[in-house]
DNA sequence: CCGTTAGTGGAGTATTACTCTAGAGGAATA
DNA sequence: TATTCCTCTAGAGTAATACTCCACTAACGG
């Protein structure tokens, strides 16, 4: 009984695997007990445990950028966008549990050309549509006259910091508890000396 | 021949391999190749490659850690130590390519207990450094009124984010190159009102 | 000189990622 | 309906590799 979501069923538990075990100690049985799947599915859809890895990054990334990307096109006041982008990371953060840690503990190192390329590109993506938004503002006078690069990082730098304190203990506060914090703070950083 | 550094040797050896190869690749043999070292000495200090990376893992983050902290000790006005600490991380970035890598791309999930105590001891200590230093500045007027979380959050994060940006890309600029925008926004950021 | 301890060496084992081959459904074509 | 082709399933088998084990060598203290 060929079903199409097998891959999907796969990646799930793949995920809390990962998450529970962390990735090193997370075995390939496990996961496809936990799937319920046969060893020759899953290495049917995955070649192997980093193509696996490589497949969960990717889709939890492509659902966060998603998003993040519908906030910037929905217009506003530059201050409504930078406070619905923070508001969307943080929330989206608290939801999404288990992507969250998964996609902040994992790097680049070693992965394979095909995920590199393809993140490189959801990268390059989502940086073009930012900067359009940023030299917009920019030239309105209503942001600081500073990169692109600087502008993103000092948007999401420190909300990501915040929710991996989060992530890592149970103790630290939820992250959006800081929202009306890291909101005013983070407009100081980016708005133009007029800037209400 | 017993010799006291064989440990350090090990740890050089696996840093560049796991930085090579990632760590999930990164065989036990080409680490104790590379160190020039037996099975039995590399599993005498090391009990598994978990332990190992761990104790890379605390290594760096010693390192760093250490140089932050001295930031923070030698006063000056507010502005100046924030333009430090900015400083410093990007510099301990580009210096320490390999070992910023491997930091940066290493999260919690997984570690065995030792280690989570020794990483959350250590990030106590400077978070209560910090924590005082923000008090003094938010009592005498100079920093914004916001906890101490978001204000390390302010700090440290955009730059940890312009550093992965680096060392996951060879073709992003280096680090150093924003110094000069980022202490500005950062420092925009977190001065109160009336501060320089 | 003996005992103890820290470290070294390498052969051996057990786990586990991955391979291989056989075949079941299911759709397209005739 | 029969034939063919393809995707997916199944699980036994294999090879790699993390880790174990034990015998051995300094070094050092009494």
């Amino acid at each position: 009984m060929p079903s199409s979501d097998t891959r999907d069923k796969i990646i799930a538990a793949a995920l809390t695997t990962f998450v529970e075990k962390g990735v090193a100690s997370a075995t390939m049985q496990a996961i496809r007990e936990r799937a319920e799947v046969s060893n020759g599915s899953l290495f049917h859809f995955f070649a192997n445990k980093q193509s696996l890895c490589e497949a969960v990054y990717l889709e939890g990334i492509r659902d966060y950028q998603g998003g993040l990307a519908a906030q910037l096109e929905q217009g506003g006041g530059a201050r409504d966008v930078v406070a619905a982008l923070l508001r969307y990371h943080l929330e989206w953060t608290e939801g999404n549990r288990d992507w969250a840690r998964f996609l902040s503990e994992r790097g680049y190192t070693g992965w394979g050309e095909d995920l590199a390329r393809q993140v490189e590109q959801a990268n390059t993506k989502l940086m073009s549509t930012v900067s359009a938004w940023v030299r917009r503002h920019v030239a309105e006078g209503t942001l600081k006259p500073v990169s692109p690069e600087v502008v993103v990082a000092t948007l999401l730098g420190p909300a990501q910091l915040l929710c991996r304190a989060w992530l890592a203990s149970e103790s630290a506060a939820a992250p959006t508890t800081h929202l009306r914090e890291l909101v005013t703070v983070t407009w100081s950083a980016l708005a133009a000396r007029g800037s209400l």
